[in-house]
RNA sequence: GGAGAGGUGCUCGAGUGGUUGAAGAGGCACGCCUGGAAAGCGUGUAUACCUUUGCGGGUAUCGAGGGUUCGAAUCCCUCUCUCUCCGCCA
């Protein structure tokens, strides 16, 4: 969440940057939680006031009874006592004012870069870098990434609705192992890249999950099991940032990169029709992603270099990306700055989004209370993730493009790792 | 799941109601000493918030939350986590 003295110093920016995410009635909301805070301000210094009138009286009492001066003392006790019910009722006041400023800063999302295009919908991303070469043409009888898998048994997303229901594909014989290569694949470049491999629980809690902004914006997105008060992950991001959650790092060891594998549960509630066909959006898929924690001068820089990174892995797969810089209104509650990762799956003749890199600077570190030593002072780190990559879109993609009358010619990357050149 | 023992600062560890935010030791930082180093000596070494132009002052925090009390790291209750034994188990 944004921190309070960043609203109160820059009232006009966050209005405005507010504006671009197209938060409604942004100014009256700010006028409200700082309202709200100077109340705050007010009530806990009267109450600090009352509580060092106390902490002194109680001295008191003590150092009479060792003089044994016990009048004295019962005299004080009454006061403390008639200083206890206004303390009490001004710490109910102020409990109750935190409560709800802090309930108004988690609905308030992170201000933009500058750099964010102003926009509503997916239609007003801007391309960053487009992909100049041709685009892949295929033959007539060219087929859909869910036929492929039919011909060639790879995945069945009937069965998985059998198993447990729809949106969970059920991968087989070389389909499988694709799955394994491509994120034994995407695992060793992000190692090679100096990340280090976190395997992290599947489940995390309701601290974890509200730490990296999941909570409460997007509760209805996973999947919670309600007996042990715990949530399937909708993404690494989440267990492996809150690795440092409640941490003081030493400047020296900035930027701190970790990247993991983990199936990524969303319950991606409503939605129906061809674009949602087969692996293009489902409940459980696999994903390969990569954090950084780094000083808030570097983060910038940091951001380049995972945009790099992931446009490489693209590379070697050969296939045709582009990426977008998302718009204001298209961007995640807790992004400062996110670009976006297409390919085109030419069997739909469709660009499908396959990464999301984010810069969330201090607006998750505020909440995970993830800081660094700045000589004596410490300071809120910003944090990074992207994709890199998620497996369900590229399978896709990988499929349609690659077919030929011979069957599916895999990457060159990736023969070490699947130990066959085709699936025929 | 059952029984028991515990959770104190960067680490170890003392502390069962009153100048204890916390002894002592270690670690670390800085200074003195030294040709340099070690040893030795000295000083410092949590976080958040409130207040103050600043120096500073204050409040809270000894797993978490509540209670008793003039006063709680210390007593009581609930929860949680760790360890040991038993049970179950990939």
């Amino acid at each position: 969440m944004l921190q309070i003295s960043v609203i109160r110093q820059n009232q006009l920016e966050v209005i405005e940057g507010l504006g671009k995410k197209n938060v409604p009635d942004a100014a009256e909301k700010i006028a409200e939680i700082l309202q709200l805070d100077d109340q705050r301000k007010q009530w806990r210094t009267e109450l600090e006031k009352l509580l060092t009138d106390r902490n002194q009286f109680s001295d008191e009492v003590g150092k009479r009874y060792k003089e044994g001066d016990k009048e004295g003392a019962e005299a004080i006790k009454v006061k403390v006592n008639a200083l206890k019910d206004k303390t009490a009722e001004l710490e109910v006041l102020l409990g109750n004012i935190e409560k709800d400023l802090d309930g108004l800063l988690y609905l308030i999302p992170n201000l933009p870069h500058a750099s964010v295009p102003p926009g509503k919908t997916p239609d007003d991303n801007e391309e960053y870098q487009s992909w100049t070469a041709e685009l892949p043409v295929l033959s007539e009888h060219a087929l859909p990434h869910w036929d492929l898998a039919k011909k060639y048994n790879l995945f069945d997303l009937e069965l998985g609705v059998k198993i447990t229901g729809s949106g969970f594909p059920v991968y087989r014989g070389k389909g499988a192992k694709l799955q394994r290569a491509l994120i034994q694949f995407f695992l060793d470049e992000a190692v090679n890249a100096g990340y280090e491999e976190i395997m992290p629980p599947l489940l995390v809690n309701e601290a974890s999950a509200t730490a990296t902004g999941q909570l409460p914006d997007k509760e209805g997105q996973m999947y919670y099991v309600a007996k042990d008060d715990l949530y399937l992950i909708p993404t690494a991001e989440v267990p492996i940032t809150n690795i440092l959650r409640d941490v003081i790092l030493d400047a020296a060891k900035l930027p701190v990169k970790m990247c993991g594998y983990t199936p990524c549960f969303r319950r991606e509630a409503g939605s129906y029709g061809a674009h949602v066909r087969g692996l293009n959006r489902v409940h459980q898929f696999d994903k390969v992603e990569i954090v950084q924690v780094a000083h808030p001068d570097q983060s910038y820089q940091v951001f380049d270099q995972m945009i790099q990174h992931v446009s490489q892995i693209l590379a070697k797969l050969e296939l045709p990306y582009r990426i977008l810089r998302l718009c204001g209104g298209d961007m995640s509650f807790a992004s400062a700055l996110t670009f976006d990762f297409e390919v085109y799956s030419a069997g739909q003749k469709r660009w499908l989004e396959v990464s999301s890199v984010s810069n969330f600077e201090t607006f998750q570190s505020n909440r995970l209370k993830l800081r660094f030593k700045d000589g004596k002072q410490s300071r809120l780190a910003h944090t990074l993730n992207g994709s890199a990559l998620a497996l369900a879109r590229i399978v896709a993609a990988l499929l349609e493009n690659n077919q030929t009358a011979e069957g599916i010619i895999i990457p060159k990357a990736l023969i070490p790792y699947t130990g066959f050149d085709r699936i025929s």
